[in-house]
Parts: C-alpha cells; structure tokens; sequence
DNA sequence: CCAGATCAACGAAGCCCTTCGTACCTCTGG
DNA sequence: CCAGAGGTACGAAGGGCTTCGTTGATCTGG
C-alpha cells in the first residue's frame, strides 16, 4: 500500500488521461500541449515511462503505438493526495483542512450550498 | 504576492516553529528531533537558512544565537497550500476538494458535525 | 526496394532539495 | 591567555524531477 503521490508534471500528465481516457503518447502529448504550451514529444514520453515505473500509469505496448491509461481513479489519487497534505500540514486532521478550504476566496459564490449537500458521515458515501 | 509553497522539510520546521513560536536554531533543532529522529545540527540551521532566503521564516541576528520565527501566520500557509493542491489536482474546484476530504477515512467519528457547524459564505467569515 | 516519417528507448544536462562535514568565529572559565 | 564549548557560514555530495537530443528500429508511400 504505498504512497501514490505523483509529481507536479505527472499529476498535469495524468489529468489529461482522465480526461482523454487510454491514449497514444502523441494523443497525450498534444493535448498536453494544448493546455501547457509547447513541450518536447520525448519529454511526454519519458515521463509516461517514468510513471509507468512508479506504477501510476498502465500500458498496452502490443501495438507500436504505446497506449496509456490512468493506473488507479483519479479520485483515488485525489484522496491520497489530500490526506497527503492534511498529515504534512495540518497535524492529521481533515476538519483543519476543509475548515482551512472554505474560507478559500477562491469559492464560487454558489459552492457553499454545493458542500453543505453533501453526506455528513462516511459511512452512507458509496464509492 | 509569490507562492508560498514550503518543501516538505521546510514545513516540517515551520510546524514546529508555529508550535514554539520564536526560537534559536538550537531550539528548533531539539524540538524538531524531538518528532524526526536524528539530525544533524546543521542540517536545521541550513535549512532555516534557506527559508530564510525564500522569505518564510524572519529572524534577529542581533545576538549571537540567531532566533528565527516564521514569517506568515500558519492558516496563512496552510491556505496557499491548500490552493496550491485545489489548482493541481482538483481543476481549481474547491469544492471538489472538500468533496474529496469529507470521504476521507481518517476523519473522526465527531468531525462531520463540526465541518458543518461552519460557516458557509466567506464574506461572514471574519479573519 | 528506398526515402522519409513515425516511434520508443536511452542517457545526460540542469535544477532544486536535503543532508552533513568542515572551517572559522566568538565567548567563557580557569 | 588559552582551551574548549558553542555558534554560523560555506560548499559539496547525493538524490529526484524535468527536459530534451540522439539513436536505432519499424512502418509506409511511391
């Protein structure tokens, strides 16, 4: 059960599988190109295979066209990264944090209604 | 109005400089192993070094133990953090932040009626 | 069959972070 | 005055991340 705790250029490269779902590498590198400006083929390249090492991506290679997939849900990954932040920052308590998140001024005007729907206990979530 | 954004390390020493408030090097270093382990001396006082030249921590060299302190309130950093993570990984979305961090496990068997006892709009939210 | 396009692999450079050893300064007790 | 304790500064090593150029293999149109 390790970390799960992509890098900064591997947590861009891996929205962008989320958001693509499998994908060639030149599919991924454009796209990332589209939202990052211009980088290097090789540099989406390397990076696939350095995640692919980390296991935070799956591959297909059967075809000479590598194709890329999110290894885990991008929830999972979102998950692992808050509790992340909530045991380097803010003492292993998740309150602190969601308390901490919406006196962010960034909230939309209407995302305070949004939150308060949400299921109080863990318990009844689903997934 | 940079990023903010303390390494892992570096918050690490933040943390116990918010919890000592100011202290020489001397200090931290002994409170600071007090939660790592073993580490060198110098390794604390080159790390607050550092932080000093990326402005997060200030310090008073006027006598010859220098006193660091950290230079932002910590709901101040922890605050830039959580945007930070909110902008990588959650598409800008507070809320789905929230949304991520409620589900987490770790929260307490209470915590969920004190998330909600919060207040909902920013603006009522006073510091 | 050949030229050119397309592709994955590799290695290296550059950067930052972390850690520490060493050097040098300053103070203090005897 | 001197030895040693206690202090800061400095530089370097080691590791990880990111970026890319180069190489060599494979496919395809003509």
């Amino acid at each position: 059960m390790s970390a799960l705790r992509p890098t900064d250029a591997g947590l861009a490269l891996l929205r962008v599988l989320w958001a693509l779902g499998p994908g060639t590498i030149r599919e991924v590198h454009r796209a990332w190109e589209r939202e990052r400006g211009t980088v290097a083929y090789t540099t989406a390249l390397k990076l696939l295979q350095v995640m692919h090492d980390k296991g935070l991506v799956v591959r297909d290679t059967s075809r000479r066209s590598h194709v890329y997939a999110p290894a885990h849900d991008q929830q999972v990954v979102q998950g692992s990264l808050v509790t992340d932040l909530v045991n380097k920052a803010f003492g292993g308590s998740t309150v602190e944090l969601v308390l901490r998140a919406r006196s962010d001024r960034r909230i939309h005007a209407d995302d305070p209604a949004r939150i308060r729907a949400l299921p109080d206990r863990l318990e009844e979530d689903p997934r």
